[in-house]
DNA sequence: CTTGACCTTCCAGTTAGTGGAAGCCCTAGA
DNA sequence: TCTAGGGCTTCCACTAACTGGAAGGTCAAG
């Protein structure tokens, strides 16, 4: 198989797939022209790899998964000790933008958006909030 | 003020206030010797980026925030599109961010977490799902 | 033989900084 | 007066995960 062909079958961008190659996660081989040439094995790396990126797992996670993948003698609780802490790190930032969009939203609505200046969003932006204190002088 | 001292009031390293210059959100001045000389005004500026780079938006954003918190003539309009345009992006981070925890929490509750390769998340991974079908051939 | 679709490599750009090196500047203390 | 420190300067490289584009080789069809 020729890039185009896995690219179509996992659903990667070509680019992405060299890319993919460039850092390790998949070694096709090469035909005499100088063509990547694809296993089956390959095109199946590559849609764990697109399923494990929709997932939001970084490509050292994937690297991680992969190798978790191809090991028989996995412990099971390797992946999901991966799988938990990318958990955590969407929770978070799942808290963080919920912060945000709350603000933010509260702002927006207080916003009469109309051709007059006087806008609570820029007001908000231009004001120390509680908790904004910068570095009081600690001694003396 | 030196840049050690708007970096303490702003909160924001200074490093990142070297950077703002450089993508012309703040222009301070010099003093003889070469160290920037950072005004109120400038002081002020970079508490509004910290506050609205704090809620999410990029720096093309706090530019425009920027200049239309100094356009006395501003329409608010132009400010709440910009914010429920913010909104509308972290929203849609936060649905895609959701399923993914979804899923991958369904997934980590599948899974023993053992000394046994057995995973149903691997499993998961390595499994064609609905709607994963590529490119059937149209023609023909 | 030419056209067009593939394929190759390499370079640059994206976002918003961060880390570090090499080297001035300035002040306080011995 | 010298020196040590902290603060300041610039510049370069690196981060994550690609994406776009240029220049050019390969191949099958007409």
């Amino acid at each position: 198989m020729n890039i185009g062909d896995v690219a179509a079958l996992s659903g990667l961008p070509a680019k992405t797939i060299r890319y993919y190659e460039d850092v390790g996660l998949v070694k096709p081989l090469r035909s005499t022209n100088g063509y990547r040439t694809f296993r089956e094995s390959d095109a199946h790396k590559l849609a764990f790899l697109g399923r494990s990126r929709a997932l939001g797992f970084s490509i050292e996670d994937c690297r991680n998964l992969l190798a978790l993948y191809e090991d028989e003698k996995r412990a099971s609780a390797e992946v999901k000790d991966i799988a938990e802490q990318h958990l955590e790190r969407i929770d978070d930032k799942i808290a963080e933008l919920k912060e945000m969009r709350a603000t933010l939203a509260h702002l927006v609505d207080a916003c009469a958006g109309d051709h007059r200046p006087d806008c609570p969003i820029l007001a908000d932006l231009a004001t120390k909030h509680r908790g904004e204190e910068q570095l009081k002088n600690t001694a003396l």
